[in-house]
DNA sequence: GTCTATACCACGATAGAC
DNA sequence: GTCTATCGTGGTATAGAC
């Protein structure tokens, strides 16, 4: 059905695995996982359909590596600066905008770098945990749940009015409006029609997202989570029935 | 109203369509709409291949009209919801509480009626909120953009703080963490890890999810996303005279 | 070691027989 | 209404060229 255009390039050895991963990253951002066929990827990156199998092991294995190049710099930096925060608080726990600002700022750095991530970064990022494929679910929470489980700790911390389970859920939240929102395909024209930048000099291409964009809309999202994870915590009905030994913990787990 | 038998032999016309209805319903809790076959749904459904394209159209024509049988009365219950509300507050504007109230409560009263919803109903309206697909998404976001729109409206009265891009905004961010944490294929996995229910007497078929799960999750979303809604206003830098050079201060930090 | 050509089976869609 | 046959395209696997 739809047939990427080639490019003719120079198309000579070692690169040819960069050149892989620059087509499916672009065509995986207006397509998902499931919607971007090899053939269309090979097309674009001007190289065989058999390359994908012979450098990643097929399709799986093309959009694992493709992610882990993106994601892997992303996690390293805001453990780093996590790490960093705390080590500049002398024992103070951190705030908890201190410890959402370190999965923020990397993010948006690397979204202003164009060798490890570039202006489409975020809607990759946002594209790959909204994805429904099992092949991405899977890799993505393996590969990444110690960072997760880093930064779980860091906001117990900061929250301390907030049981252990109801913080998962919280983050739960939390990581499905970040995901929603950096993955809109809608969320651009969103940004288009209701929050044009300050600066309307040149119309950008369509889906080309400008990380001027990316930092207004952090900036509206950041005390919209805050806020969320210090709510008023829920009152889940009594459990009332045969079984009343074990509520007492549920205050402060 | 017999469903009668489900032998082979009996496959008269008028109920091949209410099988593929179920069977697609099923399948695309499971596999997503590109993940799912007709070949899968026309088999599990007892019913030839090309039955799908006479009563359908096709693939895309099965899926807005499964979608449309649970979704229509949902978005119905919920305006009259909120009508009957607006009526009883005789004049006074109706609170943030009882706006999302309104489009609680008709989800999980039909997640409750296994004819009009059932058990997977939410995690029906997640996935479909979720899912990457452009017939999805086109079909959804036309066909029940009047409910959005006078739900904003309803919210807007609501949160007169709150401008009106910053509200659609929030509205959005909203959407995300309900849509992926209904959605989730592993929400289904925290809920048993982390929120076991009061009465695990008999433990549940894998996949399947009790609506007392459900009340258990939108009773700890809503605290949640009323607070984000609340949320103080951001401070979005000033649209300064230098062309987007400005440090981070997206975290709020 | 890198890449190409090609064959294989499953997919969605459709035409036409029954 | 239902079915079979068929077409173009999807991911994958392999044999062999450079």
């Amino acid at each position: 059905m739809l047939k990427a255009t080639p490019v003719p390039e120079a198309r000579n050895g070692a690169d040819t695995r960069e050149r892989i991963f620059d087509a499916a990253e672009a065509l995986f951002l207006e397509h998902g996982f499931d919607g971007t066929s090899m053939r269309m990827v090979t097309a674009r990156a001007g190289a065989n359909l058999a390359a994908v199998n012979y450098h990643f092991g097929g399709k799986d294995g093309l959009f694992r590596e493709m992610l882990a190049r993106r994601l892997d710099p992303l996690h390293e930096a805001r453990l780093a600066l996590l790490g960093e925060r705390r080590r500049g608080a002398r024992g103070r726990s951190l705030g908890c905008e201190e410890v959402l600002a370190a999965m923020f700022i990397p993010a948006l750095a690397l979204a202003r770098d164009p060798a490890r991530g570039g202006r489409d970064f975020l809607r990759l990022l946002g594209r790959a945990y909204v994805d429904p494929s099992p092949v991405l679910r899977e890799f993505l929470s393996a590969r990444y749940a110690p960072t997760i489980e880093t930064f779980k700790e860091a906001f117990a911390a900061a929250l301390p009015g907030i049981p252990r389970r109801e913080l998962a859920w919280r983050l739960h939240f939390m990581l499905g409006a970040l995901a929603y929102t950096l993955a809109g395909a809608d969320a651009w024209r969103l940004i288009a029609a209701l929050d044009p930048p300050p600066c309307p000099s040149a119309p950008p291409a369509a889906g080309a997202r400008d990380t001027e964009d990316d930092e207004r809309l952090l900036a509206r999202l950041a005390p919209f989570l805050i806020a969320g994870l210090r709510a008023p915590l829920p009152d889940l009905g009594a459990p009332a029935a045969a079984p009343a030994a074990q509520r007492t913990r549920a205050g402060t787990a």
